[in-house]
RNA sequence: CGGGGAGUAGCGCAGCCUGGUAGCGCAUCUGCUUUGGGAGCAGAGGGUCGGAGGUUCGAAUCCUCUCUCCCCGACCA
């Protein structure tokens, strides 16, 4: 059988939550902080996050958007104007009461009774109300509109069950907060933003997404529409990886945001909100890694090509070095998807070969291991960290002439973007089942596939209320959850699977994160 | 927050029941030999046993409290 040994211990196959785990500890993205819920996330894996920082960023920006930055706490009395707001968060977020410390007399310290906050303050868990507050102050005009704000911040959500990258207690994101005259051009900003993270996903993570409507029950707190990206992780679950909510006049009559229109009448703003955070990397590592670590897309990757000298701690050295660095900086001298390419060159001591499964298990899209006689003969050797294994249990290094490695270099990286996204792509086309036609069925079909159950398309007559609850809670019964209505997925023909009238829409439903 | 498991060297673990000088493997460091594909041999360094109290002549080990992590639930824009 297979001789491969991969450079991880666990596999996906086997425990598909253990090898989430060892990928992120061996890749060395982040680790435990000794904080609840927090981590410390290392070179490799922040990297990774400012790539996924600088593009998205870029993209904010080219729709007008401006970046600024508000206060981490938030007076409590802000999130109290908005009852359903508040509601949702009440029971995650973290309250500041006082200021100072005091000895307790015991050689410890407890905050000083004397210090007590007049009114606690709440560490960010989302920026709605004080960003809300600042846009009551800037609008008065309908030539103030539309405001479109983002920032990039960490926020706070005491969840009760904690996961590294998907769900911290503190995580790092991006907020965008949006102010407009009337509810057609919210909504159009709102699905703008859902389709910038699609585009996002699909280009630069390489990472396949639906986006599509939430059911009223997934709905943000306060929001009159929230809508989601979903994508299916290698385990066949749901990830939510980017939202974007239609906020309606809700929080515009809480903070007070109105302007004066052209008839000279006071209105209320519609506002919307949207967000990407670092869970992303978590949907990436699920999307992408295998079992030998993290394959980066060369989009996001920190660095796309690794150089590795094979030194052998003598004369030789120095030569070799030598033609690596030039190498480096031909490499550097070129494009890829758009930008330069980047390299390292990794002179650190050590042999080639110890330091290769370090980047293999980091992800690096391409790893060269220049040896005395590749840099006397004009080679390399190349190894496609996407095409790691030859036929025969080892590695898949491929020898290629020095210049001609050059000219091809860039549609080599820019062919491992787009085969990781063909790879994830078909892997979840083909976890998509379609045409089951009772609920009975569907309890079936995840009954029987438990381990690699997929998403399951239907078509349902969008219920409310009580109606929807009872979908909602038989889904429960099953482990199963309604990720969202594809944007277009109206035009169903047959009936509802729960509640047997006419179906209206097609729905997702899995298994979620 | 409920149920279960765990915390001993950088990592993975044994020791605990039955208290008596802190162990193993990998990794690290040094030396020698090797070395074009995840090297071998020899030697060495490294730990207030998660933290705080308690019992005891003596605590990694027994008791109490507490923090953190993992799994299953509940919760989860």
């Amino acid at each position: 059988m297979s001789a491969i040994r991969h450079a991880l211990t666990v596999t996906r196959d086997s425990d598909f939550a253990a090898w989430y785990q060892e990928v992120i500890s061996e890749a060395e993205m982040a680790e435990e902080s000794g904080v609840r819920g927090c981590m410390v996330i290392r070179p490799w894996g922040y990297g990774i996050w400012e790539r996924i920082q600088a593009l998205m960023d870029a993209r904010i920006k080219a729709a007008g958007v401006e970046n600024c930055y508000f206060p981490l706490f938030i007076p409590l009395s802000y999130f109290a104007k908005e009852a359903e707001h508040v509601e949702g968060f009440a029971k995650e977020m973290a309250v500041v009461t006082h200021h100072r410390l005091i000895g307790d007399g015991k050689g410890g310290l407890v905050p000083d009774p004397e210090a007590k906050l007049e009114e606690p303050l709440i560490v960010r868990p989302t920026s709605e109300t004080v960003i809300g507050a600042a846009m009551a102050r800037w609008i008065q005009s309908w030539r103030d509109l539309p405001l479109l704000t983002n920032q990039w911040a960490n926020v706070v959500r005491w969840e009760m069950r904690t996961r590294m990258f998907l769900r911290t207690s503190e995580f790092l994101w991006q907020e965008g907060h949006t102010a407009h005259a009337d509810r057609a051009d919210a909504l159009e900003e709102t699905l703008r933003a859902l389709e910038m993270y699609r585009s996002f996903s699909e280009e630069s993570l390489a990472m396949p997404v639906i986006a599509g409507e939430k059911p009223e029950n997934e709905r943000f707190p306060g929001a009159v529409a929230t809508y989601s990206i979903e994508a299916m992780m290698q385990d066949g679950k749901a990830l939510q990886a980017g939202t974007s909510h239609y906020l309606g006049t809700g929080f515009a009559e809480a903070a007070g945001i109105q302007y004066q229109d052209r008839e000279g009448k006071q209105a209320l703003c519609h506002t919307t909100s949207w967000g990407v955070s670092t869970r992303l990397i978590g949907g990436v590592i699920m999307t992408h890694g295998d079992d030998d670590g993290l394959r980066v897309p060369p989009a996001i990757a920190p660095q796309q090509v690794v150089i590795l000298p094979m030194l052998r701690d003598d004369d030789g050295d120095a030569a070799l070095l030598a033609y690596c660095e030039e190498l480096r900086r031909a490499l550097v001298a070129q494009f890829a998807l758009g930008e330069p390419v980047r390299v390292l060159l990794d002179k650190r001591p050590g042999k080639a070969t110890g330091k290769r499964w370090g980047w293999v298990k980091k992800g690096v899209p391409l790893i060269l291991e220049i040896g005395g006689r590749d840099a006397a003969s004009g080679q390399v050797s190349v190894l496609r960290r996407d095409r790691l294994w030859r036929e025969d249990g080892k590695p898949n290094f491929i020898a290629q002439a020095r210049d001609l490695f050059l000219a091809q270099a860039t549609s080599e990286i820019e062919n491992i973007q787009s085969s990781l996204h063909a790879e994830a792509t078909s892997r979840r086309d083909a976890n998509i089942v379609r045409g089951l036609v009772s609920f009975d069925a569907l309890a079936e079909h995840f009954a029987e596939s438990a381990r690699y159950p997929g998403w399951v398309e239907l078509g349902w007559a969008k219920p409310t209320g009580a109606e929807l609850e009872d979908v909602v809670t038989r889904l429960k019964a099953l482990k199963l959850t309604i990720r969202n209505t594809p944007m277009g997925g109206e035009g169903v023909t047959g009936n509802c699977l729960f509640t047997g009238k006419p179906a209206t829409e097609r729905i997702y439903v899995a298994r979620a994160y």
